[in-house]
DNA sequence: CAGTGAGCGAGCTTCCGCTTGACTT
């Protein structure tokens, strides 16, 4: 299998030879993340090595298909690049082991990664049984259940992931060259990051066609003793109120300002909220990105962080499980001891029985939840060894998984209607107030960085039906109607999740790839689709539209489950998408004219050499303003993002020397030396006028402060109430578990 | 803190999913 590197080891293999010192022969274990391997050895003592592979060791070759398609799809398997070295280790430790087991996790991948490493270890020696093992938790019964209940490789598991492995490679492998010749080199498409950005692409066009409308609320104060309650007009004439301009409001207010007032119905309604349950990868990313206002990206950073451990004292601790998982459950073992320890802190909120939450259907379910390694060390007990970024995501994860534990809250809603006759008595209206209280704590005790406004009550009115009232003043106020939101890393990770496309440990990286295309910007923390990324959309939609549809993925996904199941052999799979697929691939590529010309985006700027407009294009460097009557004129420059605080000139995005990365400087450099390491948004300090930036380091998290150091606008602003003003909190926060 | 684009060329780009460092500043 291993052909390719395999051949240049086998001479290494003869030299080294007979084992040298007397070590005693042990059982070696691999699997697939050093700090579990570090963990699993503890549990397992001395007669066990526990060695990692660090994901996949043999894949496909990065350079060119690989499959042959004439010969039933045979993939053609290569070691991957740079994990030469590490293959040979481990086949020279399963040479000096009595026994090998492949404990490479318990999902489809790890199937296949433990398959690649018998066939590599295999051809290096056939003398060392090899077993397969497998766990869904890292605890120490649940290792040394496993090591006493070995069995075989799961082959037609291993067929299911070369089918994905297969079938992903023949639609990007295909898709892409055929955008390189249609559009542009170096671009891509495949099944998921294409269904991400048609997905992204379909909500721009609702927001493109949205057309606000004006509608007018009216809210009323009331006093009632020395209380004074806001009151919302929710019926006018027995109907719903839809007021559409200012008179309207007046109208009422006009006929009702003389009114009497008098509380007509009270409702109380008791609701139960249950906590949630602990996170997935989805949910903690979704979490991070309102609360913490983190991208995809920096929460699996961080949390990667905290899963391989801070220096506490003198030794190393793991303070999260695994980050990449799409499973609520939890272990018994960790279970007893948030019991436990909920029974020392919140006695009475620990409920009489564990409680339980289902396992998503399409979960693969090869790791817990994520949760705190110890309860015991809590978020306030272990700060000082966290950055600030690494103490608050472990303080969402702690509180999430705790609470996860804990008696649900009990709230109390008072709804009291006000009716209000008009001054000629024929009209009539009714203004409610509604209040809510927390009757019984619950989890909220817990709650802290996770609690919202909502949780934590609002004023409780004090009324009774038959209460008289006085009018104070009405609020009436302007409201346009909302179009629908951009997706954020939150909301396009939770929609992926909801349609099974990705896993766990690709849904960063997909927003990454739309990201690094240029398919997509980020802005203010919302997904835009650039005009490339429309553009190659509107393509594969119109020539591809089955194989970017969720769907696509979909019936892939029950395919493999029937290959998993032996009722499919893979390469039938495989053969039955390809042929209808490749012919549509060859037709376009024939047929489809080149897009290559219409990728230059009009701007309102106008080239100073010319007078001609400028028009955006995207080069290798990402975009440039250029002259719109080139070749005649080869005027470029860069896309001005502010004005230069220093001279007036023009900022622009530059790219440093060494490895790329992006700053802002001055045009009228070397003239002007002003530069800025943030990035420019698009709106100016109110109190300066300068233009602002979004800043992101450790101490604030994220934050927008103005660039002129002598002015303080915003600079102790936080991510947190920052998430909720920029116009995306709309969007209920995560997957309705209500 | 350069220069980017299109035509002949020449060779390369690309997928999804599993894992960490090795790089910079």
């Amino acid at each position: 299998m291993a052909a390719k590197t395999e051949k240049k080891d086998k001479k290494m293999e003869k030299k080294k030879g007979a084992s040298k010192k007397g070590q005693a022969k042990k059982i070696l274990v691999i699997v697939e993340s050093p700090t579990k391997a570090e963990t699993i050895e503890k549990y397992l003592g001395p007669d066990y090595s526990v060695k990692a592979s660090m994901g996949h060791l043999i894949d496909l070759p990065k350079s060119r298909l690989a499959i042959d398609t004439e010969h039933n799809f045979e993939p053609e398997y290569i070691t991957v690049r740079g994990r030469a070295k590490l293959l040979k280790e481990l086949q020279g430790d399963a040479k000096k082991a009595d026994m090998v087991l492949l404990a490479s996790d318990i999902d489809r991948e790890g199937e296949a990664i433990a398959w690649h490493l018998k066939n590599a270890i295999t051809a290096k020696t056939e003398k060392v049984p090899i077993q397969r093992i497998s766990f869904n938790e890292i605890t120490p019964q649940a290792i040394r259940d496993a090591v006493a209940q070995p069995r075989v490789i799961d082959e037609a598991k291993v067929n299911a992931q070369k089918a994905r492995r297969v079938l992903d490679r023949l639609v990007g492998y295909n898709l892409s060259p055929l955008l390189w010749k249609k559009v542009k080199n170096g671009l891509s498409a495949g099944r998921v990051q294409s269904v991400a950005l048609r997905i992204i692409c379909e909500r721009e066009k609702e927001v493109e066609n949205f057309i606000p409308e004006e509608y007018w609320s009216l809210e009323a104060d009331f006093k009632v003793g020395k209380s004074v309650y806001t009151a919302q007009l929710v019926s006018w004439q027995g109907n719903k109120p839809e007021l559409h301009s200012e008179a309207e409001v007046n109208a009422i207010t006009g006929k009702i300002k003389n009114g009497d007032y008098v509380v007509s119905e009270v409702r109380e309604t008791d609701k139960t909220v249950k906590p949630k349950p602990p996170f997935t990868t989805s949910q903690l990313q979704q979490t991070a990105a309102n609360r913490l206002g983190f991208t995809s990206r920096k929460t699996m950073q961080v949390a990667q962080q905290l899963y391989e451990g801070v220096g506490i004292g003198s030794s190393r601790v793991g303070l999260i499980t695994y980050m990449r998982t799409d499973s609520v459950r939890v272990s018994q073992t960790a279970l007893d001891e948030v019991r436990a320890w909920l029974g020392q802190n919140y006695p009475k909120e620990l409920p009489p029985v564990p409680v339980e939450y289902a396992v998503g259907k399409k979960a693969q379910d090869a790791h817990e939840a994520i949760r705190p390694t110890y309860v015991t060390y809590t978020p306030d007990s272990i700060k000082e060894h966290l950055t600030r970024d690494q103490l608050r995501l472990y303080t969402i994860i702690w509180e999430r998984f705790v609470s996860s534990q804990m008696n649900s809250a009990k709230t109390r809603t008072l709804s009291a209607d006000i009716s209000v006759s008009a001054d000629d008595g024929a009209a009539n209206g009714i203004f409610r107030i509604t209040g809510t209280k927390i009757i019984e704590k619950g989890f909220y005790r817990l709650i802290k960085l996770l609690s919202t406004k909502e949780e934590k009550g609002n004023p409780y009115p004090q009324l009774k039906t038959g209460d008289r009232v006085t009018i104070d003043r009405f609020h009436p106020e302007q409201h346009f109607t909302q179009g629908p939101p951009r997706y954020t890393d939150a909301t396009i990770v939770r929609t992926l999740e909801e349609k099974g496309i990705g896993r766990p440990s690709t849904y960063a990286p997909i927003i990454s790839v739309l990201l690094d295309r240029y398919y997509v910007t980020r802005s203010n923390r919302q997904l835009v689709p650039t005009l490339l990324g429309k553009m190659i959309n509107d393509i594969l939609v119109e020539y591809f539209p089955h194989y970017v549809d969720s769907g696509f993925t979909a019936a892939m996904e029950t395919k493999l489950d029937e290959v998993e199941e032996s009722q499919m052999r893979w390469p039938d799979m495989i053969r039955e998408f390809w042929a209808p697929f490749k012919a549509r691939v060859d037709e376009v590529g024939k047929t489809v004219e080149s897009f290559k010309g219409s990728l230059d985006e009009p701007t309102d700027y106008v080239c100073e050499k010319c007078g001609k407009p400028l028009v955006k294009k995207l080069g290798r460097f990402g975009f440039f303003l250029a002259c719109s009557g080139f070749p005649e004129c080869r005027n470029t420059k860069s896309i001005p993002l502010a004005k230069c605080p220093k001279c007036g000139g023009d900022v622009v995005a530059r790219k440093t020397k060494g490895r790329g990365k992006e700053f802002y400087g001055c045009t009228n450099y070397p003239d002007c030396d002003f530069i800025s390491h943030f990035k420019p948004i698009n709106q100016n300090c109110p109190k300066c006028g300068q233009f602002m930036v979004e800043k992101y380091d450790k101490k604030n998290g994220s934050h927008k402060v103005c660039i002129n150091p002598d002015c303080d606008y915003l600079h102790s602003s936080d991510d947190e109430e920052k998430a909720e003003e920029s116009g995306v909190s709309r969007q209920p926060e995560e997957s309705g578990n209500e």
